[in-house]
DNA sequence: ACTACGGTTGAATCCTGAA
DNA sequence: GTTCAGGATTCAACCGTAG
C-alpha cells in the first residue's frame, strides 16, 4: 500500500516484496530484524504479544542473499541485532558482504533481566556494511549513545525515530530509496518522510502492518514525529 | 616469578602454567587474549611491535577448556574480545560456559581505521560469565562508559587498570585468587595488587613479561598506580 | 539553571507447575 | 528425571513536574 506518495508499506512476507523488487535498486538498508530470542516481553503483560517468526533464524541465509541482490553496489546497510545471536547474523551477513562496524546503541534507561547475578543489559548491536560510498557528516564513533528514547508505545521492540533518521541522514541523500524488510510499527518508515527519502517496506503481521498506517497517517497529519 | 607476596608472573606460554594450575581452584579469570587480528598499530609503528601468537585462533578450543578445569564452580570470567571475532570466542566459550553478558566497554578518544566510509571504532567487547555468584555492589549495566582512559603506554592493547579493578571488585573478595593467562604489561596483577587479591599470570613474551615486572615494582614502590 | 522527588519502563531472567 | 510455557519479579536510569 502506498502510504504516502514516498512511503509504501504492505502486509506481506519480506520474501513475496523482495521478490518483486529490481535487483541492484536500493541505496539503503535500514532494518531490525527478529532477532531469533523466541522474545516476549513479560512487562506488563497485557501491553505487547508475542513476536512473530522470532522463534528460529531459518530465514536469515536466503534473506542476505536477497538483499544482496537488491542492493546497489555503493549501498549501506544497517543491520539490527542483539549479542545472543551476533554470531550467527555475523556469519551469514560474511559469507555475502565485508562488515564495516559492529555499532553499539547504547540505550538510555535501566535492562530486566537477572537483578543479582548480571549486569543489566542496556545496548543493541548494529552491522554497517559498506558497498562503496562515502558517510555524510562528520566522523561519527561506532558507539551511539546519544539521547535516543525507546518509547516502546506501538511494538515490543520499537526503535526510536530519531536513531533511524540519524543512520538515514548519514548514509544517503534525499530522494534515496530505503528499504525495511521487518516495518513493525513503521519507525523506518516515518524517520524517511521525516528526512525525504522513499521508503519500501513490509510487515507481516496484519496488527502491526495496520498501526504503521495509521501512525504515519496521523503524525504526518499532525505534523507531530516521535 | 613472584613479584610480591600475593602476585606471581611467569614468562611462559599459559599452557604450561594452566598444566601446573590445580583444577577448582581460580575464584576470577579476567583476560584480554590476543584478539586474533593480527593486530598492528599503525599509529607511531614503531611504538608498539605485532602480538605474538595473534594471527590465528588455533590455541582457544585448548584454552577454554583448560579454563574450564581450573576455575571454581562458582567462579566469574571476564574474556575480552574485538568484535572482529566475537562470533568464533563466543561459540567457543559457549562450548563450555553460559555466557551472561556481553559487556561493552565504550572507550573515550577517536579509533581509528576507515577515516571517511566507516564509524570509529569506539568499543571493546567482553564475554561475562557467572558461574553460580551474586555481583557485588549496586547493579550496574552491561555499557561500561566510565571516564576510563587508554593510555597505550606499555601495550598495543592495554587496558586501563582502573578498569580491570572495577571488575575485579564486582566478581570477587579480597584474598581470592585472580587468573590472567595474557598478562601482558601487567594491568590486571596491578589491579590486584590493588585491590589485595592474589595474582597469578602469564606472558609469553620476554620483552612485556619484564616491563610487567618492572612496572608492578615500580608502582609499588612508588605508591602510584596507572 | 539547578535540584528534588515520584512515576514509569525495559529485545530479561527466574521460578513454578504441568506435560 | 527433563523440557516447556506462562506469570511474577526487580532496580537503576530516565522523564516530567514542582520547588
Amino acid at each position: 500500500m502506498k502510504v504516502t506518495d514516498k512511503l509504501t508499506i504492505t502486509n506481506e512476507d519480506c520474501f513475496d516484496m523482495l521478490r518483486r523488487t529490481e535487483s541492484n535498486s536500493i541505496d539503503l538498508v535500514l532494518t531490525d530484524p527478529p532477532y531469533g530470542m523466541d522474545y516476549q516481553s513479560n512487562n506488563r503483560k497485557d501491553k505487547h504479544k508475542k513476536i512473530e517468526g522470532d522463534s528460529s533464524l531459518e530465514w536469515l541465509p536466503d534473506w542476505i542473499n536477497e538483499i544482496k541482490r537488491v542492493s546497489k553496489d555503493d549501498s549501506h546497510l544497517y543491520i539490527w541485532c542483539s549479542w545472543h545471536k551476533v554470531d550467527i547474523f555475523k556469519q551469514e551477513i560474511e559469507k555475502h558482504f565485508k562488515i564495516k562496524n559492529l555499532m553499539v546503541w547504547a540505550k538510555k534507561g535501566g535492562g530486566m533481566g537477572d537483578l543479582k547475578g548480571g549486569y543489566g543489559g542496556c545496548h543493541e548491536l548494529c552491522f554497517f556494511i559498506n558497498n562503496g560510498k562515502n558517510l555524510n557528516g562528520r566522523r561519527d564513533t561506532d558507539v551511539i549513545d546519544k539521547a535516543y528514547r525507546t518509547g516502546n508505545l506501538y511494538h515490543p521492540t520499537q526503535k526510536p525515530v530519531n536513531l533511524m533518521a540519524y543512520l538515514i541522514e548519514k548514509s544517503s541523500v534525499e530522494g534515496d530509496i530505503v528499504m525495511d524488510c521487518f516495518s513493525g510499527s513503521g519507525s523506518t518508515a516515518l524517520a524517511c518522510h521525516e528526512t525525504n527519502r522513499y521508503f519500501i517496506g513490509s510487515e507481516l503481521d496484519k496488527e502491526f502492518y495496520d498501526i504503521s498506517v495509521r501512525r504515519i497517517k496521523n503524525d504526518i497529519n499532525q505534523q507531530r514525529l516521535f
